[in-house]
DNA sequence: GAGTTTTAAATGTCTGACAAATGAAAATCG
DNA sequence: CGATTTTCATTTGTCAGACATTTAAAACTC
């Protein structure tokens, strides 16, 4: 954490890449304070707002917190399973929602690592888990219930089985994965029946999960896989062959 | 996209999330220009410096690229696969390495997640995948390897597994798992004959890819998962029993 | 000794300014 | 007229100095 190249430009960036390396090297840890702005402006013979810059990028990434006052200033912040998941959440879905990522791609990857939860989670499930699991089939059985409230209900029933798995280290990979769908799912209608059928295949879960089996996880999270795809290509194809009026 | 309360804290975090949010929920779309800082400024009735310190932020995410000069300005960027792996990596590791997460932990959701990746892999991997795989067995059975290097041509390896499944998506939510383990595998010492175990699974895994095997893979990866768990707590329990002399 | 006040240090913000880059428009030349 | 060069306005990048606000330690009072 020494030096920048007299090249004038990204300075801050510069910094901020020095000071991350620092970090993530070992050689700063969690509860470290930075210099003062001020000193670490002569340390880096460059301005105050120009240090400043450079803080916030690496506040933007949660490497750092702030605090006023006098014995305050800039400290290592240890990143949290929160942070690091709305991060994982804010990449995944605008990674999915800027590259035109079909939606079969973007299934099958999610399904794919949902499917490796689904051993441990018969092992290690909850009786917690379970609940929350019920109760968020119940609520998709409600009348009257909105598409996304729909969609955000089986977000919620997802992530319960994921977090049954009992590694918060997973649970954070998942997240990504499962909740940046939510926006793609958001644009298939659900009918009635196709509402039945996932309902029905949650419900195969949650008993296969109280069962503590995981291969029937594993089966009907094929089955549900294998149905989404065909209900988001049948309602793409539908779109597709009346053209909006406009 | 419009105001921020007379809360006069934290006033770039509030215009910064302001923008987030209008990109996310796409308002805003790629390749759109942001109004210059001075009209930003005004917007939000706060000074320039405070509005730059809100664009770095966005910039530190690879939401937005800056150009300089007439007609330049504050661009909303495209995420690349690039940037989003770059950011899986940092975030990934900096949680592993900042949150005391046991390697058992870490090493059952890595495999977990690679598992899931075996029968794309089976299906889809391409000649330069498995050259790929077989060139990082050849060198991971050069005499003289360093410890660091059989490290990072493990990581190469199982990269190489993770895009044979051929879904862009996967392989960047698998960056993280597999890359920010290295630190955590760095700790470990391999002897020859460990290394010899590892190899020999390798290539059991790459002979199941060759013969479009997925089963084959995930059994070798089961054994390689079990394997290396082991080989961590032999390793952790020999340096707790010896005490460093200091 | 407990409670209050003072004070110094640090971040948060503002104003004003200049340098550098950049593309478009204008001016110039063949 | 066409191609090239020059000029120029716009915008980001950086700097300097200043003031407001917050905060905890230190000094002070009773």
């Amino acid at each position: 954490m020494k030096i920048d190249p007299d090249n004038p430009a990204d300075l801050s960036a510069q910094i901020a890449g020095a000071i991350r390396d620092a970090i993530m090297s070992g050689a700063l840890i969690v509860g470290d304070r930075l210099p003062s702005e001020a000193e670490l402006a002569e340390q880096f013979a460059v301005s105050r707002p120009t240090v400043r810059e450079a803080l916030k990028r690496l506040a933007a990434q949660s490497l750092i917190r702030t605090q006023r006052g006098a014995f305050g200033g800039a400290f290592i912040h240890r990143l949290s399973y929160r942070d690091a998941h709305a991060q994982q959440i804010t990449t995944s879905t605008l990674l999915l929602g800027m590259n035109d990522v079909s939606f079969d791609t973007a299934c099958e990857a999610r399904f794919a690592m949902e499917r490796a939860c689904a051993m441990l989670a018969a092992l290690r499930r909850s009786p917690d888990h379970l609940a929350t699991m019920r109760a968020e089939i119940t609520r998709q059985g409600q009348p009257g219930l909105t598409d996304e409230a729909f969609c955000a209900s089986d977000v919620a029933f997802h992530r319960a089985l994921v977090d049954a798995a009992g590694n918060p280290v997973l649970s954070y990979q998942l997240a990504g994965a499962v909740e940046a769908m939510q926006p793609l799912m958001n644009m298939i209608t659900f009918s009635a029946r196709s509402r039945g059928a996932i309902i029905a295949l949650h419900s195969r879960i949650a008993d296969a999960a109280q069962a503590r089996d995981g291969a029937l996880i594993i089966a009907a999270l094929e089955e549900l896989e294998h149905d989404t795809r065909q209900l988001a290509q049948s309602v793409f194809n539908a779109r597709a062959a009346r053209p909006k009026p406009a």
